[in-house]
DNA sequence: ATACTAACCGACCGTTCGGTCAGCTCAAGT
DNA sequence: ACTTGAGCTGACCGAACGGTCGGTTAGTAT
């Protein structure tokens, strides 16, 4: 394993087997009902070689963690400038993150395990900055939209933020089980989903001519 | 153990010391993050006795959520029937469900970890008949405020309750790490959070005049 | 050829896991 | 007085855990 000026990690053909198994296993079953047997299996590896290259079993899921949020930053960049309103600057980046948790949805579950896990205060940090990351994008977008008197002023911007934040994560972290709920037909498609988040967001659910 | 008429199960104080013990400890560390032992020590009983009481582990994992479950689902019935617009109406209600979800914290924990983990189908079932619960009902309260003309109708009235809940759900479960972002004043204050919710939900982020 | 090293492995260590067993205590039923 | 059964326990089991040991490859620099 090494580590280049730019700060990113590489790393060898046998450490990326290693960590791609320890990620598939960690991200659905927890950190501590994998055991490193179970990833020396996967990986087509024995369990000293895990060691040869991590320290332990701690440091391997921190490893794991660094990885899976490397990749996941990067597809947000894209669509930060662009012209357009506020409104469809807001939808196509909230549309943007809901995709990207779910092509990179090993490293998503991670994430949100770590934000109930009373475990490691270091994973907790790595999530913290994730979601705190697109987070602050979002509220900077929210109050740049209330500046251009796109949006009303009177909302806090952070909350707003958060709702979109909330149904994205929310739709990824539940749909498993709302499939199974008669009601919801947007399970499936995840741009109507977003389009009808984004919809309520803006409008709201009230019929208009109604008192605000 | 014994089972009523009613289909409350009750328990002994024993036992009860044992479900307490074991709802903290996996509520905060998961299923296989804790040990008989550990459970135990809590309950200031011994291990045999634990088994003396439950099959096995995975058995007292089950009960732990089948009281969890019981607690939680007794607030929610007083707020159905009430006057007022359906806009007080939803608006009680998701109160009502976030300050349920606050109180029982525990119980809460232990079914969003259940959402997550690849694990137990049986505690799954009971994840999604919890959330099925309050969901459906809140549809149903959506839908009702479409007939009255309250509410938009060309909106989906599952997406509208889904949103409700994802807002509560995700304040829960990433406040520990929001409280560490600067921009957010509302981690600290249900109501408020509560309020600007259902005010952004309402009536939406968009200035008036604005094309809908 | 030699020396060195990263990558890798079988066998094993101490410890802890979920779970069992034989037996204790003590209040209630007869 | 005696039985019974629920509540409870210390001692123990095989299995699996995280982690280490000594040693073997295979490539590479000298």
């Amino acid at each position: 394993m090494q580590t280049q000026p730019d700060n990113k990690t590489i790393y060898s053909s046998g450490e990326q087997a290693i960590l791609e198994a320890a990620e598939t296993l960690f991200a659905d079953k927890g950190f501590d009902a994998v055991s490193m047997s179970a990833i020396a299996r996967l990986a087509n590896t024995s369990k000293p070689n895990i060691y040869h290259h991590f320290k332990n079993k701690n440091e391997l899921y921190l490893a794991v963690m660094k990885s899976a949020v490397q990749r996941s930053s990067v597809l947000l960049d894209s669509l930060e400038e662009a012209p357009g309103t506020f409104r469809q600057h807001l939808s196509g980046f909230s549309a943007g993150q809901l995709n990207n948790i779910l092509t990179h949805n090993r490293s998503t579950q991670l994430i949100l395990r770590e934000t109930l896990s009373g475990g490691t205060q270091n994973g907790r940090e790595i999530a913290k900055h994730v979601v705190g990351e697109v987070f602050s994008r979002l509220v900077a977008m929210v109050r740049q939209g209330q500046q251009e008197n796109e949006f009303r002023d009177d909302i806090d911007p952070a909350l707003a933020a958060f709702m979109v934040v909330a149904a994205n994560m929310f739709f990824f972290q539940a749909s498993p089980i709302m499939k199974h709920i008669p009601e919801t037909h947007f399970t499936n498609d995840a741009g109507t989903f977003s389009n009808g988040v984004m919809d309520i967001l803006f409008n709201g659910v009230l019929r208009d001519g109604d008192d605000k």
